[in-house]
RNA sequence: GCGCUGUUAGCUCAAUUGGAUAGAGCAUCUGACUUCGGAUCAGAAGGUUAGAGGUUCGAGUCCUCUACGGCGCACCA
């Protein structure tokens, strides 16, 4: 248990006891100015508002008649009614001990798991992914990887585009050019032209979007040929896929497209309109909920296609009856907002009862504050993305170590590449838009990969020059200032990993991480680690437990390490 | 028009969900190296949190209005 929690339970234990009717919140945080002390509770103030009562006397009551856990200080009254903690060195040395023997670390399990769907990434078919996938791909991957940590029972599902309309103009191009092969570094390509051709001729000839709809009606049908054509598509697609997100170190449990709902579609719609839930307008099917909009939401055409409310609508189905999903969380950008709100409502008054969750994000923009793009005007692929990061770390690499053998060297780029474009993407807020930048992604300080990094490879190389094959598992004297604050931040890793979860938000991740390098630093500046004989083994103690956090925290965020920069 | 969302230091972003004197990095300036790896650390400077009201012991955070931006609103996904 943490130094907060642990306190937390006693401040708890003595606001419910006299004042019942206050709901239970967490009274307990860290103070932002360590003058004041290590933990504040502001229950006081709360209290007294809601009782009419002095918060000075409350105040001065709670410090009195709720002592805080052994070895910590006689707590303090201040300003309009905080009581302040501050903890002893050899508390703090206790608790560190109790963390270093924690295989959790200090993050808790969740009292009751839930079966979650995470439904994040899903490219279409036929096209490469490109900047406009990278958060969901990575805010979904981190989500997941956090949940699991937590305790959940994670699935995590890639909800391919791999039946739009899209499909008809593509074939039309391709089987006008005689079905030619496609060649396996290039399929996606050749797949791109073939579409834009599809596209261009159907839009300027009403004659050719005619036959563009009935290849998509053919396919549609199971015209063998056609299905053998779309087959082809969807693997030279997948490999592509399986390419990027190797190099990203995201996998999936289920690659389910949109395919897979088709034949229940039809149901889908019957269902909703024996319930009344739908009904007929203009020859299509709606929903209406005035509450939401003005417009319904169609779920079926006038001419009998159905829509990705449909399909949507058949996941939902398949996740709560099939997969059991106690919860389906959606990673999507901020645009889809008013799709899920239609999809959840209709979900759930046709019965739903698992949770529904849309976690959206903003846009990657340019530095022209525009959504980012490739010179050309096309949307920046994410190969090239990749392979640029992966590029820029190597040059940075030769700069910074060029004693580095070559052979080493490549792998090294492509982690530190990948690390870096990773956690510039996941530090800001996902509801904002960010303005990309390579300086601001490569950096080598500030709140970056590399800077982070950095601090975990000095606990392993501090680690290497002691001689010793592990990080010693020793009891923590805690000595000097920048030491002990080292250590109560390592308490605090369970808080951090909690609140990333619960928000959804995992740059709160992030900035515990940057905190923690950057103590851990200063601590470093300020602390012989191998000199003090007395002090060699707590030291190296904390110095492993401070690698083991960051190496375990990078790793919520997809962030792999590397023992040596 | 309706709805969603945003505006914090010159720039890019934080702020533990209503708590104490709003914090970092970049850029600018000043220091610390024959280093337990300097991709580091110490320090200076930089703010009417878009504006105006309101609620509160307390507001960057909640409410109302205004200005400016992004996005979405029946047969694409």
């Amino acid at each position: 248990m943490s130094l907060r929690a642990e306190l937390e339970k006693s401040v708890t234990a003595w606001a419910a006891t006299h004042f019942p009717g206050l709901p239970a919140e967490p009274w307990v945080r860290p103070c932002a100015d360590e003058r004041h002390g290590h933990f504040q509770t502001h229950f006081a103030m709360v209290a007294a508002k809601a009782q009419r009562l002095n918060p000075r006397d409350l105040a001065e009551r709670l410090a009195k008649e709720c002592p805080p856990p052994e070895g910590w200080e006689k707590p303090t009254v201040a300003g309009g009614g905080f009581v302040n903690y501050r903890v002893g060195p050899e508390a703090v040395g206790r608790a560190v001990d109790a963390l270093r023997q924690d295989p959790n670390l200090g993050i808790p399990r969740v009292p009751k798991p839930e079966s979650v769907v995470v439904d994040f990434s899903s490219p279409n078919i036929a096209k490469a992914m490109h900047v406009g996938h990278i958060r969901s791909t990575l805010l979904g991957d981190s989500l997941a990887r956090l949940l699991t940590r937590l305790g959940h029972r994670v699935n995590r599902v890639n909800h391919l585009g791999d039946w739009g309309t899209q499909f008809g103009k593509l074939l039309l191009a391709y089987r006008a050019a005689g079905r030619p092969p496609l060649q396996p570094d290039q399929a996606i390509d050749q797949l791109e032209e073939f579409y834009k051709k599809g596209h261009q001729e159907a839009e300027s000839d009403p004659a050719k979007m005619d036959q563009a709809r009935a290849e998509l009606a053919a396919l549609q049908d199971g015209n063998p040929e056609r299905r053998k054509d779309w087959r082809l598509f969807c693997e030279s697609s997948a490999e592509h896929f399986r390419k990027i997100y190797e190099r990203l170190g995201v996998r999936f449990d289920s690659i389910r497209g949109e395919s897979a709902y088709h034949e229940d579609l039809p149901k889908v719609v019957q269902d909703l309109l024996q319930k009344q839930i739908a009904e007929v307008s203009q020859g299509a099917v709606v929903v209406r909920n005035r509450t939401i909009a003005e417009e319904p939401y169609l779920i079926r055409k006038s001419d009998g296609a159905f829509l990705y409310a449909t399909t949507d609508l058949a996941a939902i189905q398949y996740r709560t009856e099939e997969l059991k999903a106690d919860r389906i969380i959606y990673v999507t950008d901020a645009r889809q907002q008013l799709h899920f709100r239609w999809l959840f409502d209709t979900a759930r008054r046709a019965g739903c009862r698992a949770e529904l969750e849309h976690v959206w994000f903003g846009t990657v923009l340019g530095p022209d504050r525009k959504p980012l793009k490739s010179r050309d005007g096309t949307p920046l692929k994410l190969i090239d993305l990749l392979n640029e990061a992966k590029e820029r770390a190597g040059v940075i690499l030769k700069s910074k170590r060029p004693d580095l053998p070559p052979e080493g060297l490549e792998a090294k780029a492509e982690l530190l590449g990948m690390a870096s474009l990773k956690y510039a993407d996941q530090l800001p807020n996902r509801n904002l838009d960010y303005v990309f930048t390579w300086e601001k992604l490569l950096a080598f300080d500030g709140n970056t990969a590399p800077y982070i990094l950095n601090a975990y490879v000095r606990t392993r190389s501090i680690l290497r020059k002691s001689g010793l094959a592990k990080h010693p598992c020793a009891p923590v004297r805690v000595a000097h200032p920048s030491e002990e604050r080292l250590a109560r931040l390592l308490l605090r890793f369970g808080d951090a990993v909690e609140l990333a979860a619960a928000d959804r938000k995992p740059h709160h991740l992030c900035g515990y991480l940057y905190d923690l390098a950057g103590q851990y630093h200063r601590f470093f500046e300020a602390c012989p680690v191998l000199q003090l004989p007395a002090l060699r083994d707590s030291r190296l103690t904390l110095v492993g437990l401070t690698g083991d956090v960051l190496k375990e925290g990078l790793g919520l965020l997809g962030i792999p390490t590397l023992e040596e920069m």
